[in-house]
DNA sequence: GATCCGACATTTA
DNA sequence: TAAATGTCGGATC
């Protein structure tokens, strides 16, 4: 059962009356315990309860109370024997009228009345094996309001094509946001309870709908006029009982667009909604979604989730904030100075989308603010964080409305739970009409006028409109005279060989006057630099969520070494972790978190994940390939540094896919023409090695092409093939092959036999998988080949050394292993062999492929299986890392961290002794 | 001329 | 439907 289904159940229990001999097992059930499970407990065979109640081993121990013994009969739950024995995760008792549990891990309780405990199902989802708990109540509501918002949009866009154009695509965008606010605005108590908004309008549009866009629009109009000016403005009547909201969100353009009857239902439908529940952390993104084409597909698959956002901010400054808070204890002077200090922090996301970093921002300062107001006895004392030092850029314009609104909304409902629901009230109406979250491109804007740096710059401008202002109006005076900047946020990723033009020309704009050579980058790299510069001219840091590639592989050594020259460090960084929100539909990425700071002897922070949860390790330095170690860059070689075979990359076909066949086809080929035979061999890429599975292709020296394209089975292929490599006609190389397209690319093979390197391969093997081949099979492009080397060779490929080089050095897809000969094998520092090595390594490679042979017909894919090696597969390789690590240190390493110390120290000891060109 | 990497892609349990 | 695990193209240096 997931979280929703979890809610689901729960709700439906709360409902139903209270039967005290039932609710355990009920309650149980409700949380996804089988069938089983509760018989067992039922008929007594499992429950271990010595209270005359229901105990679950290593769950949860609960008991029905007499009437008005709810807290006693807790208190009996803690103090059983059994309950510590049974490693319980909670205690519940409830007598239907009140209902109290505790967890005991982390000693949080709760109390409520019976009826409402189904809003606290959150509480108990560990128990389902659930533990990302703090979002999820919010968001099946967040989600469930976004998916009717979305119908009704596209309803509407049904009923009124026009407004899907280009033109009049952001006046949608308006009047869903304004929607939005009224939604919210009636049911938190800003628009007059006597007045709600959603039965005004069912009550004064035609049922048949003919009118809907004009009560809606003399609604948005009495909101934009001034309460003393709506008997002159010629209100209705019954839309004078609605108040100025203003602040340039019911300026402009004010047309409604038509209804339809089922746009009309929808739109009553999502008014019924308890939008008081809504979380603006997260339904920004789900709202987005509603207009985003892109988006809405996914229903917010790129949105970051509070607990990813909280691995940006809290290392970033709030862990710093809440220190400083403990530190101050009671002191108000000290607490005065946090609050002022805090007063002046400006929080900006370059990549905002809907402000969901700037909220939760916002959110946690105000936080550790009441705090402080409280120790100071000040509680009602209003917030001295202004919104407005909470800015944004962000290129879509409806996001960038939806990101305003949301921190409009966030704002308030701090108030509500600092300070209270009267003064909260009094000072939200009307809107402020500043606009800080600036619509545009973020690599393409200064970001030093969008931020400008403290206490400079000209005065306080108002957009005339709340949303989308143009850029010019953006700068707003930030009240933070002397204060810190934290960059923060999510920008979009984007390969170099998946980029646009656009994407390419904004990265242009960024790294051509810093550095040449930045065309491998991924189009995130642009946040990093520009958020380098920034720091440069500002007190502060920044931390931005990426994919994991910008520090692995070819980029390390482009992108870190710029940025350590701007003098920069990483403060902290998380390291790669696979990207998850709620939504329906992951985005599939791997991510990495990295903080930057300016140069310093503080000690940088890694957080890395484990089974136990996120482990956390102060370290001296943290280099570009996010290991604690010294900054150091592996370049790509064309020739290994070491005295090692050369390795090559596999035999690429260029759109030669017709020469590519399975053993099937092969063998059908072969028994239609028996003079095919000679041009048809075994094929490995990757997945053929792993498997032992090759496929075939058609292999024609250029001597043998007249004669092979005699044959009528080949010449078709060979005539595929011209086809797709001349429909490339920019491609200088395509167009060259088209003279031959008997062949693949590259044609290099074996006389006898290959050592044969996969390039994608699994991470969960514990060694690289490698293996012999013999001619006359070739390898795909899939497949680096060493041809007919020394075996020894393959001695270090299948060492532990080398599956930490590779998985330090080596890009990844997603966490798999990547091969690369020119950052993997080329770079590999390998101490110079004595020939008594070599025999000694041949030796355990010959050993290695003998112990597999015992296993014959099994694969690599078989034997590897981390669950399964065989024993005498494991120990031919013990014996293999024994022999190359003596080599080494003369000794076996201690663990993994100290192999790649060392390959890092012998990698730059070789490669400054002896330069190496490339 | 050679290759790196994928806000992935496809197969498998 | 989640988990496992590697295709294939094509821009870049």
């Amino acid at each position: 059962m997931n979280a929703v289904e979890i809610e689901e159940a729960v709700s439906k229990l709360a409902e139903q009356p209270f039967e005290p001999q039932e609710f355990p097992f009920a309650f149980l059930e409700a949380f996804g315990n089988k069938a089983t499970t509760i018989k067992r407990l039922r008929s007594g065979a499992s429950n271990k309860s010595d209270v005359g109640g229901v105990l679950q081993a290593n769950n949860i121990h609960l008991a029905v109370a007499k009437l008005g013994a709810v807290t006693q009969t807790l208190g009996a739950l803690k103090a059983s024997p059994q309950t510590a024995k049974a490693k319980v995760k909670f205690i519940l008792a409830t007598d239907g009228d009140l209902f109290e549990a505790e967890h005991l891990d982390s000693g949080e309780t709760l109390a409520c009345e019976f009826d409402n405990f189904a809003e606290h199902f959150d509480f108990f989802l560990p128990l389902a094996g659930i533990s990302y708990v703090n979002e999820l109540r919010e968001t099946a509501i967040d989600r469930g309001a976004a998916r009717r918002l979305n119908r009704l949009y596209v309803e509407l866009l049904k009923d009124n094509p026009d407004w899907g154009s280009e033109a009049r695509r952001r006046d949608m965008n308006h009047f869903m946001a304004r929607l939005i606010f009224c939604f919210y605005a009636e049911d938190t108590g800003i628009f007059h309870p006597n007045h709600p908004f959603t039965s005004t309008i069912e009550k004064m549009s035609d049922r048949d709908s003919s009118n809907t866009d004009e009560v809606i629009g003399e609604l948005f109009r009495a909101m934009n006029t001034r309460k003393i000016d709506h008997e002159a403005a010629g209100i209705r009547n019954w839309a004078r009982a609605f108040p100025y909201v203003n602040g340039g969100l019911f300026g402009g353009n004010l047309d409604v667009p038509r209804f339809s009857r089922i746009a009309r239902s929808y739109l009553l439908h999502i008014g019924s909604l308890d939008w008081t529940k809504i979380n603006p952390d997260i339904f920004g993104s789900m709202i987005q979604a509603v207009a985003d084409d892109e988006e809405r597909g996914a229903l917010g698959m790129h949105y970051t989730s509070v607990p990813n956002i909280l691995k940006v901010l809290n290392p970033l400054f709030l862990d710093d904030l809440r220190e400083k808070l403990g530190d101050a204890g009671d002191n108000p002077r000290k607490l005065a100075i946090l609050r002022s200090r805090m007063a002046k922090i400006r929080v900006f996301d370059p990549a905002c989308g809907s402000g969901n970093f700037l909220v939760i921002a916002y959110k946690q300062m105000r936080d550790i603010e009441a705090e402080i107001n409280r120790r100071r006895s000040e509680a009602e004392r209003a917030t001295d964080i202004p919104l407005t030092n909470f800015r944004g850029i962000e290129l879509r314009d409806f996001p960038a409305e939806i990101a305003r609104l949301a921190l409009i909304i966030a704002e308030f409902q701090c108030d509500q739970i600092y300070r209270g629901q009267q003064l909260a009230l009094a000072e939200f109406l009307p809107l402020n009409a500043e606009n800080w979250i600036t619509c545009g491109n973020a690599l393409r804007l200064d970001w030093l006028s969008v931020c400008e740096p403290t206490g400079k710059g000209g005065g306080k401008i108002y957009a005339d409109d709340l949303f989308g202002a143009p850029l010019d109006q953006t700068k707003i005076h930030f009240e933070n005279e002397g204060g810190e900047t934290y960059i923060c946020g999510n920008p979009p990723y984007s390969g170099y060989n998946k980029q646009t033009a656009e994407q390419k020309a904004d990265l242009e704009s960024v790294f051509a006057p810093v550095m040449k050579r930045w065309g491998n980058l991924d189009y995130v790299a642009g946040w990093f630099i520009k958020a380098a510069q920034f720091i440069q001219q500002s007190d502060g840091a920044a931390a931005f969520v990426a994919t994991n590639t910008i520090c692995q592989g070819g980029q390390v050594p482009i992108l870190w070494p710029w940025i350590f020259a701007a003098r920069q460090k990483i403060a902290f960084a998380h390291t790669s972790f696979k990207w998850a929100n709620l939504a329906a539909k992951n985005a599939g990425i791997t991510v990495v978190i990295v903080g930057i700071a300016r140069g310093s002897n503080d000690p940088a922070t890694l957080y890395e994940e484990a089974i136990e949860g996120i482990e956390v390790r102060q370290v001296t330095n943290i280099n570009g390939y996010l290991a604690p170690s010294a900054n150091i860059f592996i370049q790509a070689a064309t020739q290994p540094i070491s005295s090692i075979s050369k390795m090559n990359f596999g035999n690429h076909p260029y759109y030669g896919a017709a020469l590519i066949i399975s053993r099937y086809d092969a063998s059908e080929m072969v028994a239609n023409d028996n003079r095919i035979a000679e041009f048809v061999r075994p094929y490995y890429g990757s997945a053929e090695v792993i498997n032992a599975n090759p496929r075939m292709c058609i292999w024609v020296r250029d001597d043998q092409a007249d004669q092979a394209a005699a044959i009528p089975d080949l010449k078709r292929r060979f005539l595929s093939v011209q086809a797709d490599r001349r429909s490339k006609p920019s491609d200088s190389t395509a167009t060259t092959l088209v003279k031959s397209p008997y062949r693949f690319r590259d044609q290099v093979e074996s006389s006898s036999y290959f050592i044969a390197v996969p390039q994608t391969s699994s991470e969960n093997r514990p060694y690289l998988p490698c293996n012999v081949i013999r001619a006359p099979a070739v390898a795909s492009f899939k497949c680096f080949a060493i041809h007919d080397a020394p075996l020894w060779n393959m001695a270090l490929i299948a060492s532990r050394l080398h599956w930490v080089w590779i998985g330090t050095v080596c890009a990844r897809l997603e966490m798999r292993f990547s091969y690369s000969n020119t950052l993997g094998w080329n770079t590999f520092p390998v101490p110079t062999l004595t020939e008594k090595n070599k025999i000694d390594l041949t030796r355990c490679a010959e050993d290695i492929l003998l112990a597999r042979e015992a296993h014959y017909p099994a694969t690599i894919a078989d034997l590897y299986d981390p669950e399964t090696i065989p024993d005498n597969l494991r120990e031919a390789h013990e014996r293999n890392d024994e022999v190359l690590e003596r080599i080494y240190i003369g000794r076996r390493f201690k663990n993994d961290t100290e192999r790649l110390e060392k390959l890092f120290e012998l990698y730059t000891k070789m490669t400054t002794e002896r330069p190496h060109s490339g």
